[in-house]
DNA sequence: TCCAATGTTCGATCTGCGTCGTACTGTTCG
DNA sequence: CGAACAGTACGACGCAGATCGAACATTGGA
């Protein structure tokens, strides 16, 4: 199970992953593997988000998130499991995926 | 001196502030509203940032910032005093502003 | 060996948005 | 009042990036 090239979490830096955060579907995705776990492309996990897109831009995606430092990419014989770097991420910008987690203003208007 | 239009902090998503802050203009003046405190559309602190663009070009970037809920516009007399919601930003998403200002991934790394 | 399944890469297309210039609004001061 | 200043609004333009389809790559199984 080999891994697909990914940066170092110290060399991420903020506005590389601002720009890839910013694409609502990026965004989706990032959700996805923090709520439901890892996935590949064509999960149903990733099926019940309810983006949908070809899987060339599919792919396009995960790229850039990948290079943002944020995703994993694990080749598992014929697919290609893509996990969420939970850990490193929190370690790097700490809160930021808590940030992702709430996107319902609702519910902090309540705090 | 009267405050233009802003949203309240809770009904502000993570989604749109994202999308204000992908662009590095934007990061920019943020970080410079950070750092050096408030300042004016024709300010020194705003023009020691670097940023050459047009005044109808700043004005829009203000107006996307203002609409996140980043920053705040008092019509002071003849100008305009642009302000970092500081306190407020950093009760609904904690952590962001100090995210914004490590652009540096070699100071991460020597953590 | 050949085929099916899973993604990637490449080229083309199209849309959103960052940018600019100009005109306009509002404020202060002479 | 009128001129100068500070910024906004609007329309136009151009480019980066999101999207798609088709061709290609790789692996596993029949």
């Amino acid at each position: 199970m080999t891994e697909v090239i990914e940066p170092a979490i110290e060399t991420v830096t903020i506005d590389v992953v601002l720009s890839a955060l910013a694409d609502p579907v990026r965004l989706t995705l990032v959700r996805a593997l923090d709520a439901a776990g890892d996935w590949t492309c064509g999960s149903d996990a990733l099926r019940d988000t309810g983006v949908t897109i070809g899987k060339s831009t599919l792919s396009h995606h995960i790229k850039v998130l990948r290079h943002a430092g944020l995703i994993r990419t694990r080749v598992d014989g014929i697919r290609r499991l893509v996990t969420l770097r939970h850990d490193e991420v929190e370690q790097r910008f700490p809160g930021l995926l808590a940030m992702l987690r709430d996107p319902d203003p609702a519910r902090a208007a309540a705090r």
